[in-house]
Parts: structure tokens; C-alpha cells; sequence
DNA sequence: ATGAAAGCGCTAACAC
DNA sequence: GTGTTAGCGCTTTCAT
């Protein structure tokens, strides 16, 4: 592909006109832009982002990591934050790592290596050391989603999750349930598992314990709604009729939820604004880690946090009187 | 963030030697090589993939381009996608266009600044200039499941749309069906052309032409999985049971489909497969085209066609008899 | 086995 | 207004 100094050539210019009329930056006498216009057009030339970002000492992309793309959250999430990276013109990198700790530090070392302005985090397993990892290469560092993490230094934009599984209790035990169970889940997920003891927690306010067995369960709560959609499938292909038998709630909110098949009771979770709050942070961060001290500005610590109504739908009702109702 | 010249003053070596050593390519004296990797431990550098990157006159990444990224379909794309570039060490970009020309303009010009080495097409407006525009700058694209472009140049990877519509018309048909209807689709996409296409070519083979009235049709055949779960809720809604008043099938086979609460009659596509064969295509075709001439390799054309089988679920049945049964 | 120097395609000072 | 020059952080000959 053609570069700026071929341009310059067929142009008759030097390589700063040429840059300049790209730029707009300084004023160029009205025939040279065109002349330089003209050679652009021809050659259809564009200008190499590597050599501008080299320069620049900055990638202009933002790194996004989560579980699972194809869990509508987490693809929301990812919309959410291309939306908000395209009205920066950020590129985005995607992983997906399946809460992989291997899978998590390619990611990591690849954003690292790749110099992009900060990273977005939706998703993580169970004790991963990779925002600290990041945060110590100076690299600013969003956590979406993901509730409880130790360190402060990351941005966070997240819910009250202790609050939304009071409400999903509260919501049970006021239809009658006593004998409630977290739903396990394939990912061990460090979201899930915040939501897991606040569920607990909420549980322990009334003297209840988590029931272990999934048969035993007058109501199961699902770490999020395609498990809790799963969950569904799996207890009435047992023979378990939701909600009649069982009682399911979910997280996240995904379209799906509101389908009229499934009718699912659920917190919801805005991935799609989650994703841009988390994104215009990060791009915030960024760029004021360049005109500050890289480390200095990774500490800026900010918190958003969104609502997370409970949207009651179908999927819960009161336990059947033979069974559940007893403590 | 050190650079390779910091680890080298470290070190007390030059440049080339801390180079040698990070890409193990020449033969460095053990005593060397264990003060290099001290001093980039001590430092935790990593190498600037950018001056790499320009140095190489390669982004070292893949672009892809999907409608939406919500659509699980193209979330499993992506995630093909993502496995098979990791194994070559391509980062990937993602952009969703949601089929607006605009978007699809502005993802081409960051891929071609960004010197991405090949580009996957998921997904594209209706007589998009997409990859006459790619084509033309001599980057090589690859198209997964969008079906009929006239230009012969991209790599294709796809199913055989008309033999699997065939398969659904004949399917419809013979539970005695003659009023079938294109569930219209929201995003202007190319796939969903080419399948209604197939769908009124199939019909037409029958003598049926698609009626225009949803509110007539005794089956719809939608456009894609999401569409068509979409519509059994809007017709539920509206009082038609399926698949007992109407028959609803769909394409791609999306894990839901297959939920016990939706039971789906479908054509199977496998995304994650496409995405993957895709990227490989894709990646050999930047290989080939480094060593070749651009235009060249970018004129390689492939094809790949996965099979397509139908599914045939719970949604659809025999027309009721009182109506429907008539031509 | 190691080092010096040129150059990838751009931007940014600074001359003119 | 426009041109010259010196990097950005690497890799890559080519010497030594």
C-alpha cells in the first residue's frame, strides 16, 4: 500500500504537507491540499495506524476480556464498550478466555504487548491475579461486572449485588420457600461467586442455610439467566415442572428472559450500558495516564454503580404445600 | 514500559544480542542469555508489538465483521474465529455493524490503517461495497455464511443455502403446508436475502409462491434462529399457538433451539466451525499473499462448504384443517 | 557470539 | 506555507 512519502512525490510536496493536510493540523495553501487531495485519491491511500500508534506510543485500542461471547450478557457487554470505543475511534481486541487462567494471561500479555490504552474486564476466574498483572504494568484497568476483587486500584462499574440477592430472597421466602439452592456453574466465575455469598448472606438473615441438593430445592437461583434457562430445561426434561415444582431466578436479564416460553424472574443487568460506562472510564483513565504518571493514574480509583431491579415474571411461585413449606 | 534498549544497558549487551534472545533465533552464549532474561524479569518488559508489528509491515491480526454480536450465531462466529487466530498469535478485531453501510465503511478503513493481514466478513448489508473496497487495497477477505456475492475473489466458507431451504420447503410440504411465509428480518442482511431466495426458489418448484401476510400463512420460515424464536413469542402473544395453528422454522441451530421450552425446527449451522474454518482460510491467504503479490493471492479463491442438515424439532406440524391444507 | 547501523511509516520540532 | 531532521521501538543485514 502506498505511504505518505509516495504522496509527497506525486504530490510534489514534502511529507509534512502531506501529513498536514491528513491531519488538518496547520494551515496549507488551498492548491497544495488539493494537489495533495488528488494523489490520496488516486493511490487510495491510508494512513498505516502502526507507524501513528508507534508514534504516538499508543495502541489506540482498548483490550475487552470476558468468559463467554456467546452468553448475550457478555455480548452485550462487548457492544456496549465497541459502541462507546468507536466514538473514540478505539479499536477493540476481544478475548474470550472461558475463565481460563492461561487463557486470561495470553490475554493479558497480548494487551501488554500490543500497548492498548486500557482494558475493560468482564469476567475473570475465581482468584485470577490478572488486574494486579495489569495495574503493575501501569496498564488502567476497568472491572465490569465482577463484583468483589481486593484490590482498589481498578475502576469499577458494577452493581449492588448484595442488595439484588436480597431482593431474589426476599422475593422466594415472601412466596414461601425455605429450602433455597445456588446453582452451580460451569465457569468458576469470580462473579458467580459474589453473587453465590451474597445469596448466602441473604439466606443467613433469615436462619437459612443453602440446600446442597438440587432435588431438594423448592427454588433454585442461578448465577445468571443462561444458566438459570438451562436449568429450566434440565429439571423439566427430569420431570420437574418450573414453576410448579420448582421455583428458578436468574441474573443478567438477557432479551431472552422475557420470552414468553420461559418467563424468567430475574435481576436485571444492563450489559450494553455497562460496557460504555466501563469503556468512557477506561478511555478516561487512559488518557489521563498520559498526561499524569502511568502508575499514579492506574490508582484513580472510580465506582459506578448501576440499578439491578428484580423483574418478577413467571418462573417463581409459591412451593407446593407437600413439600418446601416445612423449614 | 522498558524497551528492549533499557534491557540491554541492563544487561550490559546490545540490542541485538537482548533480540536474539527474546526470539531465540541465533545462538547466544548461555552466560549472555541468563543476564538478558534476569533483566527482563527484573523488569517484567515486553516486547512493543507496534514497532514489531511495523517492522514486520504487519498488524499481526484479523479483522472480522459481524451484524451483531448479540445474535449467538455470530457470537459463536467470533469465538471461531478467536480460537484459530490465537493459535497463530493474530489478535482480532472485532466491529458490529448492525448492516448500516456507514459502520461496515468505517470498519473497513480502521482494518486497512490498522494493516490487519486478512479480514471475515459474518455479515453484510444488502449490496454492500464491503469487499470490492478490501479487495481492492489487496487484503484478503474471507466471507462466512453470507451466501451469493458476484465478486469471485473472497474465500467463502458456507452452506448450500438453496439445498437446505429445499430441505425446509420439503419438509413444510409434506406436512401438507401451501401457505408458507419469509419471516422479514429486521437488520437489511445479505444471508437472509440469499435464504429467502432459496426459500420462494423452492416454493416455486412446488407451484407456491410466499404469501405476504404473516396473519395468512399456515408456516413461517424464518430468516434465523433469533427471528424465529422471536416470532413464536409475537404470535403466542397474539393468540396462535405454535406449532399447532402455525408452523415456525428457523436456521442456524443456536444452543436454544434445541431448549425443551422452544424445541425449534431448524438448519443446523455451526458457527464456532465456520468462524474457524473461516480465520484458516483467511490466515493462508495473508501467508500466501506476503509471499506472492497481494492482488494475487488475494484472487485465490476457495470455497468451503459445510453441511447444512435440518433439524426438525417441535415446531412445526401439520397444518389444522380448517384451513391452510387449500392451495 | 556480539555489535553497529539502517530502516519500517509516521509525527513533531524547528528551520526557512 | 513548506521542507528537513530526528526519533518512536523494534528487526535485520553486515561487520567484527
Amino acid at each position: 500500500m502506498a505511504r505518505l512519502i509516495d504522496i509527497a512525490a506525486r504530490a510534489g510536496v514534502s511529507k509534512s504537507t502531506v501529513s498536514n493536510v491528513i491531519r488538518g493540523t496547520a494551515l496549507v495553501a488551498e492548491e497544495t491540499r488539493r494537489k495533495v487531495e488528488r494523489a490520496i485519491a488516486e493511490t487510495g491511500y491510508r494512513p498505516n495506524a502502526i507507524a501513528r500508534s508507534l508514534q504516538a506510543r499508543s495502541g489506540n485500542a482498548l483490550g475487552v476480556i470476558v468468559p463467554d461471547l456467546t452468553n448475550p450478557f457478555f455480548a452485550q457487554l462487548v457492544v456496549g464498550v465497541e459502541r462507546a470505543a468507536a466514538t473514540s475511534g478505539q479499536a477493540v481486541l476481544t478475548a474470550h478466555t472461558e475463565c481460563t487462567p492461561a487463557a486470561e494471561l495470553a490475554a493479558a500479555y497480548a494487551f501488554l504487548e500490543r500497548r492498548v490504552d486500557a482494558v475493560v474486564i468482564g469476567g475473570l476466574s475465581i482468584g485470577a491475579s490478572l488486574p494486579g498483572l495489569l495495574l503493575d504494568h501501569g496498564m488502567p484497568v476497568v472491572l465490569a461486572g465482577l463484583g468483589g476483587i481486593e484490590d482498589p486500584r481498578p475502576g469499577v462499574v458494577d452493581h449492588d449485588t448484595a442488595a439484588a440477592m436480597e431482593a431474589v430472597v426476599r422475593h422466594l421466602y415472601g412466596l414461601g420457600h425455605r429450602r433455597l439452592g445456588f446453582l452451580a456453574h460451569g465457569l468458576r466465575e469470580i462473579a458467580g461467586e459474589g453473587r453465590r455469598l451474597a445469596f448466602e448472606a441473604a439466606l443467613a438473615r433469615r436462619g437459612l442455610v443453602a440446600v446442597a441438593s438440587e432435588a431438594a430445592a423448592t427454588a433454585l437461583v442461578a448465577h445468571d439467566d443462561m444458566h438459570a434457562i438451562a436449568a429450566i430445561d434440565r429439571l423439566e426434561r427430569a420431570g420437574r415442572r418450573v414453576p410448579e415444582d420448582v421455583s428458578v431466578t436468574g441474573y443478567d436479564d438477557v432479551p431472552l428472559a422475557a420470552h414468553g416460553r420461559i418467563r424468567l424472574t430475574t435481576v436485571r443487568a444492563d450489559g450494553v450500558e455497562m460496557g460504555r460506562r466501563a469503556t468512557e472510564m477506561a478511555i478516561a483513565a487512559a488518557r489521563h495516564g498520559r498526561s499524569a504518571g502511568q502508575r499514579e493514574s492506574a490508582g484513580e480509583s472510580r465506582r459506578i454503580i448501576l440499578p439491578s431491579p428484580l423483574i418478577v415474571r413467571a418462573s417463581t411461585a409459591a412451593p407446593r404445600r407437600d413439600r418446601g413449606t416445612g423449614a
